[in-house]
DNA sequence: CTTGTAGTTTAGAATGATTATAAACTGCTT
DNA sequence: AAGCAGTTTATAATCATTCTAAACTACAAG
């Protein structure tokens, strides 16, 4: 369990007063071992009905853009946001609606291929999508 | 430029009867030699008055579930689809918003992590976000 | 060629996630 | 202790998408 501080810290340097709401955000995402994929609707749920909503939109996208925060691109309607900001990558389990790190060295992309014109490569995202061995192909 | 008969027989093996909206769709997505990506909006675009949304709606989406098409995952709100079907991955311009295909050999991602526990690999979709060579990092 | 009907189209309403608004509230500097 | 910029919040607004149900149409059978 992190130190109060810590989140503190964490918020004035994303330049973001410390309120009391913002450090439930901040203990809920990030006193945790292990990564953290989310939707709002999620933190909304665990964060009961301490916080409204705009106030976790807000904050959530101050963290993203802040970069403790990464967004994960997906089909499904609803934005997920990932606490683990390093590089990596995700299976998508459609079913249940959920992601799981894939550890880096369990994945590998050789001979990337060259930016068009003119461009440059700021990220690289890959997702797996996975289903129950035992089902149909997706719908 | 495809006859006639070819989107009629892609409709009805679709189990979709060949009407004129959906002909006037057909040509739009699939009388081109290049491949198409484009959003529900700019095939309205395209298609002028002619075709209600929800006929535009409709149709792609029969078309997805018959194979025809492929709907890609972004973090941009609007849907995007690929008339190329073939597995391949994209280069995503989000200052323009606009996908462009990679070639498959020009890819490869070599050992394939292990789908967790009682799960199949469906998929692998692969995203490279590019900018601007010259403009700082995404907002 | 007419007709019946199942499949289609469509405008408009409904939905659901997200963002904007603007009034009340609060952390922080002086 | 006061004042104000930064925050929170309920609520309204927005935007893509899906639903609805009434009008329309393709097509098989006679």
């Amino acid at each position: 369990m992190r130190h109060y501080k810590f989140h503190k810290e964490r918020l004035r340097s994303s330049g973001l007063r410390p309120t009391k709401q913002r450090l439930a955000i901040c203990k809920i995402l990030f006193d945790r071992k292990e990564t953290f994929h989310f939707t709002i609707e999620e933190l909304k749920k665990i964060a009961e009905k301490n916080i409204s909503l705009a106030t976790l939109y807000n904050t959530v996208h101050a963290f993203k853009k802040s970069g403790y925060l990464k967004e994960i691109s997906l089909k499904n309607k609803k934005t997920f946001f990932d606490t683990n900001t390093k590089n990596h990558h995700h299976f998508y389990d459609e079913e249940l609606s959920k992601l799981i790190d894939i550890k880096n060295e369990n994945i590998s992309l050789n001979n990337l291929p060259e930016a068009p014109y003119g461009k440059k490569i700021k990220d690289v995202e890959i997702l797996i999508r996975v289903a129950n061995n035992n089902q149909k192909q997706k719908k």
